[in-house]
DNA sequence: ATCCCGAGGG
DNA sequence: CCCTCTGGAT
């Protein structure tokens, strides 16, 4: 199959199926995203919303935050992974909130990316959620779905390489969707261990699965 | 044992 | 490019 009706098949389903995705982490302001995005790193986003609560409510905003003590931090947040470094991250993230952007949450991957704890993946997430800019966050799911569905060459073996795929052959007012759309079918469905091939609406052209069938012996 | 919406540093 | 960080669920 042709990789632009690969692209159009997968557009045509989601659209049917999940016209309006979002994320599942719970926010409720920009800054609130930004914090959960930064925890969400090797963290279910499960796990995000059980913490995010009590932590938003102790820091509801940069000012609260950027004067807090990291340990401080790191008793809300030590359930998550690498509570010491997001710790750290979040207090910095704060104090450069409030020294170069006046507390306001920048909109360019640019100044979001010097941002402690902010690496492209969150800073094109905000951009994608927060301003609903076409911009690919590529994270573990989407990196991982968009091999197995053909969406990305195998050549393309860096998070950077996919995006560009991806943008490549997203029209624009899809990409904050696709966005979505990888990440739910990667979480739910196309599971990193053990795929769901056989709830799969996509599986008749995906690479994975047919590799995946391929390789069994018929007894 | 493997994975979860990675980032920073060497 | 590599490594480290490092808790909880399955």
């Amino acid at each position: 199959m042709l990789k632009k009706e690969r692209f159009r098949r997968f557009i045509e389903y989601f659209t049917q199926h999940y016209p309006e995705p979002q994320t599942e982490l719970n926010f409720s302001n920009p800054f609130e995203l930004l914090v959960a995005v930064i925890l969400s790193a090797q963290c279910t986003d499960k796990r995000i919303n059980q913490i995010s609560p009590a932590l938003f409510a102790r820091f509801p905003e940069p000012e609260s935050l950027a004067v807090a003590s990291v340990d401080e931090v790191f008793s809300y947040i030590r359930s998550v992974s690498y509570p010491n470094n997001k710790a750290k991250h979040l207090v910095g993230m704060a104090r450069t909130l409030l020294e170069r952007f006046g507390g306001e949450i920048p909109a360019t991957v640019e100044e979001l990316q010097t941002l402690p704890g902010v690496g492209r993946k969150t800073a094109h997430v905000i951009l994608s959620v927060v301003y609903n800019e076409p911009t690919m966050a590529v994270d573990t799911h989407v990196f991982r779905v968009s091999h197995r569905l053909g969406l990305a060459p195998l050549t393309a073996t860096t998070p950077l390489a996919v995006e560009k795929a991806l943008m490549a052959h997203i029209p624009k007012q899809y990409v904050p969707k696709a966005h979505h759309w990888l990440i739910l079918h990667g979480r739910y469905v196309c599971l990193a261990r053990s795929p769901k091939c056989d709830a799969c609406a996509l599986r008749d052209f995906c690479k994975y699965y047919e590799k995946r069938m391929g390789s069994i012996v018929v007894q």
